[in-house]
DNA sequence: CGGACCGTTGATTCAGTTCAAGTCATGTGG
DNA sequence: CCACATGACTTGAACTGAATCAACGGTCCG
């Protein structure tokens, strides 16, 4: 039956019941026929390249995004110019949640690589949600976890110190990418190491020092935007006492 | 009516309708009609006195809590005792949010005065937004306004300088002040040095020289807890301009 | 009314920034 | 497909804003 649309709209129609990120997105802990019907809510997809804008601070909302492939971060602006990265959001995370409160997103989006997602309009998440009881707690739970992301990444930047910030940011990005199937072991940053500096409160030199001091002391091996994690122990550690020298 | 029903009882059921907060809270925007059946959400009001948690950190979440009169900080504490402020909450703001996610709470509320909450049973709260169209789209609008103010948090600590923090700290007070009918350049503020400084991601000593500084500029006046703002123009241009001396 | 907490202020230290120089990687246009 | 330009990263040296350590005054609560 898809076979028989036309290719663009066949694009259209990946369903979430096939799509692998399923246990990752809106849909989890949803019945089969319940997600049948969220597959009415994904209107469309929409592919972007490295540096593109997904949406832009003070735009319209409308939709919600979910990450169908890439990564992207979000960045507030202040009005002297100085930016701040608020998140970084990889496969299966969803998009746009600032915009709910105001109408208006208050950060932008931007691929770190070229990606793709898919277009939850929100009018209509609304209205399925009112229906399908699952569907509103997991969103509940979406909006809450993003809210307890952020109570922790105030904490980062509140209290810990550049090596213990470093540090958290790995072992969070480990434990992603092996939720996502992937080796939470050795990955690839899709991000300059300014963009990490500027997530965690630190200037790009205090990045690159820190990780070439966590590959002295054994905990990482860095080539580039390589990252190997050697010592998961003693990273994890080091969250709660740092190197003291 | 009400008169007629047994003392406790009767504190039950001070209405939404009846509440000076209804503009502030979860009924915004609401029809008569709807607000009447909201009332029925408002389960009992918790009274609190100074320093007494009204959720602690890990224990398990069933209930929202609007606040009805006082004041809450939430802290988020690190294993190695590290405390950390996320938020200080006023009249009219909603507590609990934090817990959605996983079913507990992941901050600890605690009274910064003798307050008063309305406690909100977060399994009716899901049911009735289901019916109620306008109550679900505040809900969420209440929820993604945490995780933009979070941001904001976020940006504060990664990008501002010690000036510029506690400038936009006491701009905020102001103006949450001001929203709720009180002075917006006379205030009292609720929480020690120490609570500003761990929200601020400064030490106490800092928050004091600090305030001690924007008053030989002229900025605000300082007595103890008492705030005054004397240049509020300044002090806004402060946060994007610091002082450079 | 006494004691513990809260706040102020000063002197010193230090973690992280800033400035600077140079290497390496990438990708674009000739 | 190479050459060159640009952006990304590393490392070093000097600087600085805020932390730390310390001492003391005030206040508020029990």
């Amino acid at each position: 039956m898809d076979l028989q649309l036309p290719p663009t709209l066949r694009q259209l129609r990946v369903a979430c019941s096939q799509c692998n990120l399923m246990e990752l997105c809106l849909p989890v802990g949803l019945s089969e026929e319940d997600v049948a019907r969220i597959e009415e809510l994904i209107g469309t997809r929409r592919k972007l390249k490295r540096h593109q804008a997904l949406y832009e601070v003070r735009s319209p909302f409308q939709a919600l995004y979910a990450i169908r492939a890439g990564s992207f971060k979000t960045t507030i602006v202040l009005e002297d110019g100085r930016e701040q990265v608020t998140g970084f959001q990889m496969t299966g995370e969803l998009l746009g949640l600032d915009g709910i409160s105001t109408g208006l997103h208050v950060v932008s989006a931007i691929a770190l690589e070229d990606s793709e997602v898919c277009v939850i309009e929100y009018a209509r998440l609304e209205a399925l949600a009112r229906e399908i009881h699952g569907l509103q707690a997991q969103f509940h739970k979406v909006l809450s976890r993003e809210i307890v992301r952020e109570q922790s990444v105030m904490m980062l930047l509140g209290t810990m110190r550049a090596e213990e910030r470093l540090a958290a940011f790995l072992l969070n990005l480990a434990q992603r990418f092996a939720a996502r199937g992937f080796s939470g072991t050795e990955f690839r940053l899709r991000m300059t190491r300014e963009e990490i500096g500027s997530y965690l409160g630190l200037k790009l030199e205090t990045v690159s020092r820190t990780l070439s001091h966590f590959q002295e002391e054994g905990l990482i091996e860095v080539q580039h935007k390589n990252i190997r994690l050697c010592d998961r122990e003693r990273l994890r550690a080091l969250i709660q006492a740092p190197l003291s020298h």
